[in-house]
Formats: C-alpha cells, structure tokens, sequence
DNA sequence: GGCAAAATGTAGCCTTGGCTTCATCATGGG
DNA sequence: CCCATGATGAAGCCAAGGCTACATTTTGCC
C-alpha cells in the first residue's frame, strides 16, 4: 500500500511552514474570527444532515396519509428503501420528538407540529425541484437532487429562490 | 406533552382506508416502480450524507497545505468546529479510504487521491456559491448554504448551473 | 539542557441510523 | 373457526461521528 513514490512530505514542512505564511505582517495562520465563521457553517451542515432524516420521514407519511388515508411503517420502510426495523426506530424517535404519535398495529399519524412541519418540508421541496427545473436540470435529476438540497436550503435562500421564479 | 386538543386521530382511520384508494380501478397503493424510484432517491441522498463529512475534511486539508504550508488536526478541528479527538479519528478514516496520509505528530498531507477529490469538492463549492449569488442571495449566507448543498449537486446539474452562468 | 505547555494520540462512552433475527399480533382463506 | 401468513414490534449487532478524560510527544522558553 506504500512502497510507492511517496513524494516529498515530511522532511521539507519541518523546515518552511512559519517562516512562509506566518512571520510577514499577517497574523499567524488565520483570524480567529475567520475561523470560528467556518466552524459555525459546519456546524450548521452538520445539524441540517441529522434533521434531514426526521424531514424525509415526516414529508413521506404526510404524503401517504394524504393519498392512501394512511401510513404503516412497512410502506414506510418500502418508500425509503430501508428496513421496516429502521424505519420503525425512527419513528419511535419522531414520537419522542412530538412530530408524530401511534398505536401499536395502528398507523402512524402526525401531530399538529408535524403536519406543520411536512407542510414547510414539502413547499421546500417543491420549490427547490422548480428553481432546479428553471435552470433547465431534468425532471428526474432535479426530483432526485432535491432530495438531498432541500435540507440545507436557508429561509433567505429560499426567497431568493422566490423571487428568480417570479412569485 | 398531549393534553392538548389532538382531534379525531385514531378511529376515523379504520373505516375508510382500503375503500378509498386501493380498491378502485388502480393498483393497491402505489406501483412497486414508483416506490422503488423514491427509494433510489433516498439512498442515493443518504450516500451523499455519508461522504459529506469526508469531503469537507478533504477540502478543508488542501486549503491548509496551500495556504498555510501544513494541515495540523488541532487547525483542522478549531475550522471544523470540533474537538481534535474528533478530527483525528475522521482523519485515520481518510486514510483507511487511502485519501490522506499522515504519520504520528507530522501533519496530514493528501494522497493523489485526496487531491484530486479535493479539486473537485472545491470546484462544485465555488459553483454552488456562485449561483446562489447570482440569485441574488447575500454573500455569507450563500457561503453557509453551500457548505450542505454542494454535497448533494449531481454532476447534470452542475452542468446547468454552469450553463446558467453563463460559462 | 531541562522542563512546562501545547499538540497529538488513545481509550472509552453516547447517540444515530443502518441491519438481521426472533417474537408477537391481526387477518383472511380454507 | 382456526391457523398460516404477513405486518408489526423488540432486541441486539455494527460503524460513524460526536464527546471527555487521560497519556504521550514535541517544542519552545529559560
């Protein structure tokens, strides 16, 4: 895996690092500032992923409560193309979370927070395949696209989006 | 937590489900293909999830080496937003998947690999913040929003962002 | 040259979100 | 009416990605 051309790594950064881009009149490596910005975005990409999952739950049985009348999680599971033992977990956590609430062997229903909330899951949604199919992306792309987009779309991003579309 | 007002839920359901749309001229729930189209889309989603964390370590690391001559887990973490503990085990995954390299108390460098995803991760970055400017979205907020979005932009799309912009 | 502070690395814990496997419940066909 | 079958649920495993606490190494300062 390694007796390969390594290319200078080690024994040159010993001797160049601070003398290069630290010593001048720049402060040394980066503002702190700058970098606590940074930190911050990741830090949003990163609580934007870990609700993505309860979103694309929620967007989905408000859906099938919609058009089937109702939402079991084997639908569910089949829907998302996971396990039913999964999709059941997550709903177990959407109900600790007061986005949703069920029986055992009855379906699964949202609460009022989360049919609030698949009702601005799903305008998202469509909004983002919209702009998508604007900018001319395929039908298919876009829906496909936007399924991962959507979650790390902002409210002012999201009026941008708006107003590009004319509405 | 439900005392509240949590209207007709449960027994309503029971009477009406299978008459209404399953029993008619259409299939019973949705076609197996449709289903199986919007799981594709959800797993395709969540693999995007899962090289996201890589892909920023990988972008992040290359910004280092250029701009400051080295890539150090602590600078790494404090951009990140996360302890070292925590950047240092994503970085031994980096080089399980044979993207970095590194040995104990000398910095991270990128293999081929890593630099090459790295060029692309940055690229479809740039892109991603450059059409959202072109929408009209303010500067910072465009930075914040791409940082979950880029993950998630197909190559057929950023066709047409580039497309839209005119390049 | 030696020691203290900072950087690095290690270990162990937690939660999430996948999975399979097994147990239980509900329903419909014979 | 009863049982087979399929849906549901529970348990336990695994990897990822956070964390804190502790150990070790480098480094720089005196």
């Amino acid at each position: 895996m390694e007796g390969d051309a390594m290319m200078p790594d080690a024994e040159a950064e010993d001797a160049a690092p601070a003398g290069d881009a630290a010593s001048e009149g720049a402060p040394a490596g980066l503002p702190d500032a700058v970098a606590a910005q940074e930190a911050a975005r990741h830090a949003n990409a990163r609580s934007a992923r870990a609700s993505a999952l309860l979103h694309d739950y929620v967007e989905l049985i408000d859906d099938l409560l919609n058009v089937e009348g109702e939402a079991r999680p084997t639908d569910i599971a089949r829907r998302l193309g996971v396990s039913h033992a999964t999709a059941i977990k997550a709903i177990a956590r959407l109900k600790r979370e007061g986005l949703a609430h069920s029986r055992p062997y009855r379906g699964v229903f949202l609460t009022e927070a989360g049919r609030a909330l698949a009702a601005e899951v799903r305008a998202r949604h469509r909004l983002v395949v919209d702009l998508l199919r604007a900018l001319g992306v395929p039908e298919d792309v876009a829906e496909s696209d936007a399924e991962g987009i959507e979650h790390h779309v902002s409210g002012e991003t999201l009026k941008a989006f708006e107003r590009f579309l004319g509405r």
